[in-house]
DNA sequence: CCTCGAGACTAACGAACGGTAGCCTGCCCG
DNA sequence: CGGGCAGGCTACCGTTCGTTAGTCTCGAGG
């Protein structure tokens, strides 16, 4: 069941498209031709190209916070809530990196006020970090000096994952969030002392 | 003296117009508007506007390559040559931002052999950022355990800068370098013990 | 069996694109 | 002061774009 109903199939491979061509390199017709149809056959299913990226990457970037917060609160400890957010954050990059690369490259061609509603929710997501990270300095469990610039450190290289992770490659989505964990932790000084080990 | 050729204000207006809206969402017109010219005219100056395409981004990664090799081959302390490799890096994103957002993201508006040319001057970059770190591993000095996904990260992380980096922004290049190669460091585990103290 | 609507199609529109042809102006050098 | 050319310009070409209008087909429901 769930069969794969036509706008999702439109919305698949208009996706696929705009990671390999971005927005502007391509066209309804072929996105249209990528399912074997003709471009005006797509306007039974939406409403404009414009809606199409409207909706990909709105979509995405919505996804990406909500697991966030997701993993996040299911635990008290800062550190152990960093941790989760990480690999939720890399995760997503490997899983959905056709959608992640294009919210992240394509946000030019969205108008307005699409583009400021996407900048909104960017800027919230970040700081969801900034203040993850500045309640475990607080808290003595992490040393770096500028929260900001951690974040943002720690979000583009996860970023950077989705323009060259592929799903087929050598590499597995566990052991890519193994490594990067390690990473984002000693990038914040994190003291990863056993969560309810407290003085 | 060195009054700017009009090829140079072309380039400029273009630049900054691929980095505002990419190149697809960039057209003739709006970079002749930019110098007050008609589009017909900037092609007394330029061949095409894929090759105006192609000179930003080789150019622009001809140069971070070349900022790399020089800084790194003034010391033979290889955790220094990743110290000041890392800040090349990190400047190199702060003072071409523009041009450096456009080579990340504009790849896929690169006709051929174009294309191929710069994937091949990236792969080329990386791989001496592999080696850089694999070299510091077996010198002891570095502990990370993947020295591949320790490359992505670490370029990852200075890419990104270019994205957000305003160089009239309240953040000093200066300072940015400094906290980032701090990051950096702390991702490879380096011992930064002093460069002339060996056993 | 007939109808009716969902969803495909063809034809075509106006706009915008990258680029060319050809002209005109004004400055530099003899 | 006069010729030439660098470098603007206008006019316009053919292509492709996103999108609309209107038609046809086919399968489900009464």
């Amino acid at each position: 069941m769930t069969e794969p109903s036509r706008a999702r199939e439109i919305r698949e491979a208009a996706t696929e498209l705009f990671y390999e061509r971005g927005y502007h390199g391509t066209s309804m017709r072929e996105i249209a031709a990528r399912l074997n149809m003709r471009a005006p056959s797509l306007y039974n299913h939406l409403e404009s190209k414009q809606q199409l990226l409207v909706d990909i990457i709105e979509d995405d970037v919505a996804l990406i916070t909500r697991e966030f917060e997701d993993a996040t609160a299911t635990t008290d400890d800062v550190i152990e809530k960093f941790r989760r957010g990480f690999e939720v954050h890399v995760r997503h990059h490997t899983r959905y990196a056709h959608e992640s690369k294009i919210a992240m490259t394509e946000v030019a061609a969205l108008e307005e006020p699409g583009q400021s509603e996407v900048k909104e929710m960017r800027r919230h997501y970040t700081e969801l970090w900034r203040t993850l990270i500045e309640q475990a300095v607080a808290e003595g469990r992490a040393s770096t000096q500028s929260t900001n610039l951690a974040a943002y450190a720690i979000i583009d290289m996860g970023i950077g994952i989705a323009r060259w992770f592929r799903p087929d490659g050598p590499l597995s989505e566990g052991t890519l969030a193994g490594t990067y964990c390690d990473f984002a932790l000693s990038v914040i000084g994190a003291d990863s002392s056993p969560p309810r080990s407290r003085t």
